[in-house]
DNA sequence: TTGAAAGCGCTAACAT
DNA sequence: ATGTTAGCGCTTTCAA
């Protein structure tokens, strides 16, 4: 591989003459950039990304730091889908993208800041990060700048992007109102999401406005898992009959749910409503399709990147942004028979 | 940050025994090494990753090189398996993973080796590359450690994995011949895609194996795309009435089949079997739930890895691996009632 | 407009 | 067992 002085030395110039045609400064003779320019196409000269880093103190990478990359991500592509825009707007600003991966075992080896320091990234998405993980406090503590994503918190360095889980949770709900349910259950997340948290407020305040008191029974934490969801929506049901409609905090749930109650026998729509939240790609494929809140995973992702390079660029701006919900109606609702 | 340089005044020793210490050389003296272990705990020094590889010329990271990164892959979720196969696989082998996305616009400005030689990465895992692809050839004729994703061509530096596609389309048919089927079309892929070549040649063996006659006509193009797969498969059944079952390379282009059989009136499975190959997530949600040739996108990723890594650390091993598909039977085929 | 020299943080001969 | 020195490929003062 051609380095820099292989281009210096056929040129006939210095280093350092080169290093400055190539980076566009402006004071070099335009004749010689060209004659530079020329050589180092002729040598397939590109620079050492690491030299460079290495003298600059700049790497123009970011991490994408994602706690429990797994497989079972599959199902709802949340993910995925957020890689895809941290990937493409990243590329579009000029930025290199690395993953790090974590899980519980990894983390008690390596701290947060070891893990982005060694990888010399500038800046940090972190995505997959419960409100009880340790690592939490240490982004908040840190000076390296990070945007959390789906965990409200700012600091400094910390930023934040999510949807507007209270406001989708809330559409949701009043969708079911309007269809003339009474007894709404919900089947929740867990405690240690914030999102979770949110869409219980959401659930909460759409019960409120339509003069619903808030029953604790009808609320049940599903684990944001198909089988879990399973499971306690079963209970539910059986517990209270009188229950003709379900929001679920994911559309994954939604799909464990959805089997309950047909095990249960029930006929959906018409003896269950359920409404989930995500909009998976699964939600149009299953039987009945399922109405659901949409959220954008990608733009999360893009939004994500946009703020974390303002940071890192020193550009003053918001350090959060919330996106919107969109409410998908699809056949698994439809209006309460009693 | 804490560098070499600080650990070696504090411990009032050379850089190059802390050097020496922390890497586990022998030839250093065990009360110092815990001595200058203990200070760099201290400092919370950890080494700058930029320099070692600089001088070392050996990054410990490979890249996954992804042609064509989109959102739409959430449907088949085929490159975000790969992708935890081998991001699982690379952290314990300890390499770092970088994630290289390009697509026709990107591959006209950088060539594939500008591309890995300026993230210095050691190796690259090539997954989405069509035959027809112009940076093949430029793998093909690189010196970079390359492992290619279901294309099989091997030179020095260059091995693939894929699945056994021949075997798999082969035993999806049989499963529809024994089922009484003899007229069984085909909606296949596109023809640069090597799978796609070798799932129609599991179609013909099955077929010659049971004296059926291959017919062209039988034979469609789907374009790996749902939609596509939909409007071809309608003109198929219509100007093919007799066709009473379909093979389709794809789950997803399945699920486009599946569309248009409802379309025309058929009842699915009695009017129409048919069959798709992935398994991916949505086929056992789909309604009727497809039979389908399982492939495991996970393990594709992690023996990528292995091959990749064995190339970097000249390892004498099998450039190339095959994997075996499973067949999973779900609603989608019945016998034929002609 | 150009070049010489220093140095980013690290490893690796080659001493001692 | 430890230190000295050189150098990886690049950018950036400072001088000319």
């Amino acid at each position: 591989m051609a380095t820099i002085r292989d281009v210096a030395k056929k040129a006939g110039v210095s280093v350092t003459t080169v290093s400055r045609a190539l980076n566009g400064y402006s004071d070099v003779n335009e004749k010689t950039r060209e004659r530079i320019k020329q050589i180092a196409q002729e040598l397939s000269y590109s620079p050492n990304l690491l030299a460079r880093s290495l003298v600059m103190k700049k790497t123009k990478t970011i991490g994408l730091l994602v706690s429990g990359l797994r497989i079972e991500g599959s199902k709802d592509n949340f993910t995925f889908e957020v890689l895809c825009g941290v990937n493409d707007c990243a590329g579009e600003l000029g930025y290199e993208l690395v993953l790090i991966s974590t899980d519980s075992k990894k983390q008690q080896e390596k701290t947060y800041k070891q893990l982005c320091k060694e990888r010399k990234v500038e800046g940090v998405i972190l995505q997959g990060i419960k409100t009880d993980d340790p690592y939490l406090d240490e982004v908040l503590n840190s000076e390296i700048a990070c945007i959390l994503i789906d965990v409200p918190m700012e600091s400094d360095s910390v930023g934040y992007v999510t949807t507007d889980n209270i406001a989708g949770a809330k559409t949701a709900v009043e969708h079911l109102t309007k269809l003339g349910h009474r007894n709404i259950g919900m089947v929740n997340g867990h405690s240690q999401a914030f999102v979770s948290q949110e869409r219980l407020e959401g659930y909460k305040k759409a019960l409120g406005k339509n003069g619903i008191r808030f029953n604790e029974n009808y609320v049940v934490d599903g684990a944001f898992l198909e089988e879990t969801a399973e499971q306690v929506t079963t209970n539910l049901l059986q517990k209270h009959p009188e229950i003709t409609a379900l929001f679920c905090a994911s559309d994954l749930m939604a799909m464990g749910a959805i089997r309950a109650a047909k095990q249960l026998g029930k006929n959906l729509p018409d003896n269950l409503s359920i409404v989930g939240f995500d909009n998976i790609i699964l939600s149009s494929y299953c039987t009945p399709s399922l109405s659901t809140v949409a959220q954008n995973r990608y733009q999360l992702g893009v939004e994500a990147t946009v703020l974390l390079t303002n940071i890192l660029e020193g550009k003053t701006a918001e350090k959060s942004k919330v996106l919107p919900t969109e409410f998908i109606k699809r056949e698994s609702t439809t209006e309460n028979h009693g």
